[in-house]
DNA sequence: CCACTTACTTGCCGCCCGGCTAGTTCGTAC
DNA sequence: GTACGAACTAGCCGGGCGGCAAGTAAGTGG
């Protein structure tokens, strides 16, 4: 019984590190986070932290790993399925649900590119936004660049109307939706080359 | 003559270390920039930079307020004239030729989001955005969220499209050409209520 | 020519950061 | 009941940071 029993006395502190861990870092930003504050919020010493992780940074690098695999799947399931419009609009809503799933990664994401930008998971998950807006590309790989662009705008909707401006009003869980469905409105017209009924 | 000459033997060492913070805080964003760089750059001691402004922020703040100006005039502009429709589009044509303007300080807004935000100056900059998506609001107050959702995405389209991941491709003018495009588009469907040509 | 100001430099300070080592407690296995 | 490793704590360290006081060269006005 009792299982192997590895890790904790506490039972779960390498987790609790992460959950703190990804608060402060949200809240004050990963540069402005010293590891004495998540010690303290810990109820533990600074050098606790340094038993699980190696450094500050790999705090942050696991965040992203676990973060990494449902995106990666979701790029796998996509690239193994016909290119047709339905199957994009499947792979945003799936996207739009990874992004509800980790909201407050991707808002630390979001709000923290300088610092991300500078770590090779920054790179990795670069290649995999780049990766999903080809997956929204147009069926002609020549369509103009605005249509190209409206479909990377769909993608970029979703976090614009999830996590910028974050204080415009109301449930989060609204306004994913409500992006949602812009999103998939801009994906139809990239596809379908854009009606536009003003004149311009 | 000379005018009273008040500011600087070697002319515009203020300005200098305006451009220069800028340039650092961009590249690596504004904690992980040392005022002994900045010092290196210009050639000269830190305590030089001390004697143009009072704090490290300071500097960060003179950049915003120069360009908190223009921005204000645009809100002004919008707000005296008539609300219709191509009004709206204007003012989002405007707002591109601003952002353009102004391109590495709104990068640098955009992905030092966490910083920014404890800044006083953070919060008049939020202001002047929800008066903005407010001035694209349409006529009656009270369309779904989603099609207030499209008129903000228009505006963050543009964002989207110049500065979010940046290395896409090409030209920063062609992205803004295109991003303006797909505001402007974005903009006249939520005046019209969203004609979308797919189902869903 | 002297008083005063501008635009710096020199040199230091205290703080707090991430990192690290060495010791300690405790649950479990045999 | 003791050996052992997992999970910590205590406490220190060097370094780099922002900030500042004091000194000074160069320019300007009278």
């Amino acid at each position: 019984m009792h299982v192997v029993s590895t890790q904790s006395r506490r039972g779960d502190t390498r987790q609790r590190i992460q959950d703190v861990a990804l608060e402060l870092f949200g809240e004050r930003g990963y540069e402005k986070t010293s590891l004495r504050e998540i010690a303290e919020h810990l109820q533990v010493t600074k050098a606790a932290l340094y038993y699980h992780f190696k450094t500050k940074e790999d705090i942050l690098i696991s965040l992203f790993q676990d973060l990494g695999r449902p995106l990666d799947e979701l790029i796998a399931w996509a690239e193994e399925q016909p290119r047709t419009l339905e199957m994009k609009k499947e792979l945003v809503r799936r996207y739009s649900k990874a992004l509800s799933g980790a909201a407050p990664l991707f808002r630390f994401m979001q709000e923290n590119q300088a610092t991300v930008r500078e770590l090779t998971v920054g790179e990795s998950f670069k290649e995999r936004m780049l990766k999903l807006t080809d997956l929204l590309r147009l069926p002609e790989g020549e369509a103009g660049l605005t249509d190209q662009m409206r479909a990377f705008t769909a993608l970029f909707a979703l976090h614009a109307g999830m996590f910028a401006l974050n204080h415009v009003e109301g449930d989060l869980e609204d306004k994913r939706q409500a992006a949602l469905e812009v999103a998939l409105d801009l994906l139809t017209q990239a596809h379908a080359g854009h009606p536009v009924n003003g004149t311009h």
